[in-house]
DNA sequence: CGCTAATGTTCATTTGAGTTATCTTAAAGA
DNA sequence: TCTTTAAGATAACTCAAATGAACATTAGCG
């Protein structure tokens, strides 16, 4: 958040993806026949908190988006993402093997 | 985030969640070889956000993780998450459809 | 239709997320 | 081994995320 033209306006296709995702928490929302302040204190937080996880805003806490997740008994939904498993092109680009940091390939000063 | 519980100390299990995925994004970074710094030049965040995202800090943007998704080209597993196809318990409890409001059980003001 | 409640919206306030900068630590490479 | 540099840690600062309160709107239900 913040002075972050990331988290101000990230790209276009992160913003797609927060606002679908918000929009299907309303839908689980309602369809539990929930109100927004009962979910919200459910979780913990207040009403229009609630309201701009649905909304996709951005600047919203990771916290509050899994919050209402775990609320609407769907967190399980998020086991398989980025599972080094399923990271196929991680497995694929990964030439070192055991790498624990990662480094800049030293300028090889080739003294010309 | 904010004088937020739920932000500043989420349930158990969500804080397991946000760990979970920032050590996945952790190796998926590493195995692209790629440096915090850049990664974060990436996303556009500073390189200790991106570290606050690979720790799971519940406070961090929702932003910063999708962003941080999305520069490892693993956006795409968020695809199924609350899918309403897939939310078998919200179909099933779904009695009104269509509602775009949820609603309390009216007092049904039996007035003794 | 008409009442009621759920949601949207705005505002002031608080506080912590995100920033840059600097120093330290430790892992990777030659 | 020795050098380089990624990454951890801290500090001071900025500004927006989250809050509660108050009001307007609108969808559900009787």
């Amino acid at each position: 958040m913040m002075n972050s033209p990331a988290v101000q306006s990230p790209p276009a296709v992160v913003e797609e993806a927060l606002a679908r995702l918000g929009g299907r928490l309303r839908i689980a929302r309602l369809r539990r026949n929930l109100t927004a302040e009962e979910l919200a204190s459910r979780i913990g937080l207040s009403r229009q908190t609630v309201s701009a996880v649905e909304r996709g805003r951005p600047g919203v806490s990771a916290a509050a988006v899994f919050g209402a997740l775990w609320a609407l008994r769907l967190l399980d939904h998020l086991e398989p993402v980025a599972d080094p498993a399923r990271d196929a092109e991680g497995a694929a680009l990964e030439l070192a093997r055991g790498r624990r940091r990662a480094r800049r390939p030293t300028a090889l000063d080739d003294d010309f």
